[in-house]
DNA sequence: AAAGCCGATCAATCATAGTC
DNA sequence: AGACTATGATTGATCGGCTT
């Protein structure tokens, strides 16, 4: 009913992606996160900083993300693999590194 | 929903291809955490709750304010930000909406209301530009 | 006890950007 | 150029928690 119903009153006009940077920082949360991907409000803000966008496009961002993801896992398994493994490897730099800092003040 | 515990805390997944599981999040389309044992319609206190044809689900579809109905809501949110209940009435019956609905778009209305004011009055002193 | 409000989220949809 | 897909934003409606 009332087809077109508005035309006005309709502010998302004018969008523009995100940059790959600000993605691959949003994915990176998700997908080391996907047993339960609901940052509280300081990491909402924290990601909004470093993507430079605002807290609420990172809300729509989890969002959309979400329902997209849970609506056709499928899809988002290669995706999903991707972030896994490069999330996989910075831990495993970070115990290195644990493991060294470790061996040299040791008793 | 109590999430089921998680035994295998921090897994070191090695191979790339796996480790997808399916987590509660991913799950239930909402509508659905309370179960109780009866189903009841939900004790609204609104007179036109019409029930879907039929019965079944409560599909609450999305409903699509017409231009005419958001006009004069728009109106009445500039007039009071919140709603005494005989007004409330009044306005179910004008636009042929329920006095949920009519609730509950002041509730969202007052949410996007903030929201906008939150983004405004921050304006160092660079203007818009325009390419 | 019940009704309303808030904050977060969901889910459907809109409109545009990107791809082929 | 046009169809199709990806994606950010909007919004009616729900859920849980807290207040009146």
């Amino acid at each position: 009913v009332m087809i077109l119903r508005s035309r006005f009153l309709d502010a998302r006009r004018k969008r523009r992606n995100f940059s790959k940077q600000a993605t691959e920082i949003l994915n990176e949360y998700f997908y080391s996160h996907l047993s339960n991907p609901y940052p509280s409000e300081e990491a909402k803000e924290e990601l909004a900083k470093k993507c430079s966008i605002t807290v609420s496009q990172v809300s729509n961002w989890f969002g959309n993300k979400r329902i997209r993801y849970k609506k056709n896992i499928g899809k988002f398994q290669e995706e999903a693999n991707l972030y896994a493994a490069k999330t996989a490897v910075t831990a495993a730099h970070a115990v290195a590194a644990a493991v060294q800092n470790n061996q040299t003040n040791s008793p | 929903n109590p999430a089921p515990a998680n035994p295998t805390k921090s897994p070191a997944l090695n191979s790339p291809t796996m480790s997808k599981q399916i987590f509660p999040w991913m799950k239930e389309s909402r509508q659905n955490t309370k179960q109780k044992t009866s189903s009841s319609s939900s004790g609204e206190s609104c007179a036109g709750d019409k029930s879907p044809p039929g019965q079944a689900s409560s599909k609450r579809a999305r409903t699509a304010y017409t231009s005419a109905q958001l006009v004069e809501l728009e109106k009445e949110f500039h007039f009071n930000r919140y709603l005494c209940r005989p007004r409330r009435v009044e306005m179910a019956n004008l636009l042929n909406l329920t006095e949920r609905q009519i609730k509950i778009w002041f509730q969202n209305r007052r949410m996007k209301y903030k929201k906008d004011q939150k983004g405004k009055g921050m304006m160092t002193s660079s203007g818009g530009q325009s390419p």
